[in-house]
DNA sequence: ACTATTTCCTGGATGC
DNA sequence: TGCATCCAGGAAATAG
């Protein structure tokens, strides 16, 4: 399930490998697909677009775009950006044109230098957009919440002030922090000792701390380590992570604790599967 | 304004 | 062996 550290390392790896390279045509498949801009619109940005940079942007991978000037005139050509958002089994996969083509094949650029950029989602849970980015301001896409690398201590603990939510749910919330999912969620809170139901106005300012610094921990040395494998997620050039062996409750049910052996419960909070050590988390 | 629940989607696992 | 059912979950939509 690509998170923020999955996703970090799908767009690391696509911007060494296709950061200068144009993109010459682009394929969508027919079926309603899951767009968020309209194919018409997709295909008109990203044909004849130059690849500047790939970054991410909390799930989201997005490719800055500079797009042909016209009529070689003096102005700084346009800008504009191609969103890619992996949902829970996208894919996004450097190949020749000789590979045959995946299942669930939902897009195929042809780049300049021959290769392909294919978008592979058998759930299509995934989503595409394009954004136009006018000169005059030039920002561009934004997710709604905080990088959870990036954000303070203040900021951070003042996200969860007078929230009923369980804490769990307040950090699956990207309009808070953008780039945590299920998995990251779990085993940040069993590092910062506090369960999942708790309500996050109920945490202590020592306890959010906590949960801040676990939360960074977690993820950078997930990053680290190329992002968690479980099903089929793979990076740009088809590497599996390895973060997944270092889980310490996220898919542990049943099985003991790492710390103190009792067994890992699991639970359902806001429909989602949640992990945690009775004993070890307050 | 919040919070909780439902829905989308398919492959793999499970059960009878 | 085969068929039906369940489950995974990010985020938008819907309900309360």
């Amino acid at each position: 399930m690509p998170e923020l550290p999955e996703v970090e390392t799908v767009a690391r790896g696509l911007d060494q490998h296709i950061a200068g390279d144009a993109i010459e045509s682009v394929w969508l498949s027919s079926k309603p697909e899951p767009l968020k801009s309209s194919a018409a619109e997709i295909v008109d940005v990203l044909e004849g677009a130059r690849i500047l940079h790939v970054r991410r942007v909390g799930k989201h991978i997005v490719f800055d775009l500079e797009r042909r000037g016209h009529r070689g005139e003096k102005v700084q050509p346009p800008r504009a950006q191609w969103i890619v958002h992996l949902g829970m089994t996208g894919q996004l996969r450097i190949a020749s044109p000789a590979t045959e083509l995946a299942r669930h094949t939902h897009a195929v650029l042809k780049l300049a230098s021959g290769r392909e950029l294919r978008f592979v989602d058998p759930r299509r849970f995934g989503r595409l957009a394009v954004v136009r980015i006018a000169s005059s301001d030039g920002s561009g896409f934004a997710a709604p919440g905080d990088e959870p690398l990036e954000i303070d201590d203040a900021d951070f603990t003042a996200l969860f002030r007078r929230r009923k939510t369980p804490i769990k749910s307040a950090l699956l919330n990207q309009k808070l922090l953008s780039g945590v999912g299920n998995i990251y969620a779990d085993e940040a809170l069993f590092r910062a000792g506090i369960r999942p139901r708790r309500r996050a106005a109920s945490l202590t300012r020592v306890e959010l701390l906590k949960l801040h610094a676990a939360l960074r921990q977690v993820l950078r040395h997930a990053v680290q380590l190329g992002g968690s494998s479980i099903n089929d997620y793979v990076d740009a050039e088809g590497r599996a992570g390895f973060f997944q062996l270092q889980h310490r409750v996220y898919g542990r049910e049943g099985r003991p604790c790492l710390v103190c052996k009792t067994p890992i419960k699991r639970v359902i909070i806001a429909g989602r599967s949640s992990h945690y050590c009775p004993r070890c988390q307050k």
